[in-house]
DNA sequence: CAGAGGATCGGCT
DNA sequence: GCCGATCCTCTGG
């Protein structure tokens, strides 16, 4: 809950050779080590989760309903699954490779609302898995940026299990966030 | 090996 | 807000 709080505002950056693209983080979420049913984590490591379980900074970067990609920064120490799902941030630069990566983004603050758009923009797939995300100047990595004047706490989405309590934060009124925005600041 | 379900998206009502 | 597409992953027998 600390990291994905920690995240909402700072730098998302990525250098390919086709570009680069960076965006400013305003909505995650908090999937927990312990008693969360809704986490990949909940029945141990596995193949496809093994990267949730490294050290604080990693990239987890799983494929979802046959059609998205997601990415998580594990949140713990390495051999504990536990990790904060990006879920919307606002474009900064690479605009124009991102809406070619989107062509069906209604307009730039679409762009990367949701996480596997966030993940299809930044052109994000399995490979990344497991990606150091500390180290400035690497293919994809996190960076300082400007914190928001109000964090919202919110109940996750899109879990079917137990929705649990509000582990779900995103910037106040923000227009690149995705989904509903209750109160409770 | 078969079966079930999913941390989603986009289109339609 | 509701629903279907799509296919990967895990579980159980």
């Amino acid at each position: 809950m600390d990291l994905a709080r920690f995240l909402v505002g700072a730098l998302l950056v990525r250098d390919a050779p086709e570009g680069r693209v960076s965006a400013r983080i305003v909505e995650t979420e908090a999937y927990l080590a312990q008693g969360d049913a809704a986490s990949h984590s909940r029945s141990g490591q596995t193949a496809r989760n093994r990267s949730m379980f490294l050290a604080r900074g990693h990239a987890y970067v799983y494929f979802i309903y046959g059609s998205a990609y997601c990415l998580n920064v594990a949140s713990a120490r390495n051999g504990v699954g536990e990790a904060v799902l990006l879920r919307a941030a606002e474009p900064l630069e690479g605009l124009e490779l991102m809406r070619k990566r989107r062509p069906k983004a209604k307009n730039d603050a679409a762009l990367l609302r949701g996480p596997g758009n966030l993940a299809a923009a930044f052109g994000l797939d399995r490979r990344l898995d497991g990606a150091d995300l500390c180290e400035a100047g690497s293919e994809l990595y996190l960076a300082r940026g400007t914190p928001p004047a109000a964090i919202l706490e919110t109940e996750r989405i899109g879990i079917s299990r137990d929705a649990h309590h509000q582990l779900r934060f995103l910037e106040a009124g923000s227009p690149f966030a995705s989904g509903p925005k209750r109160p409770r600041a």
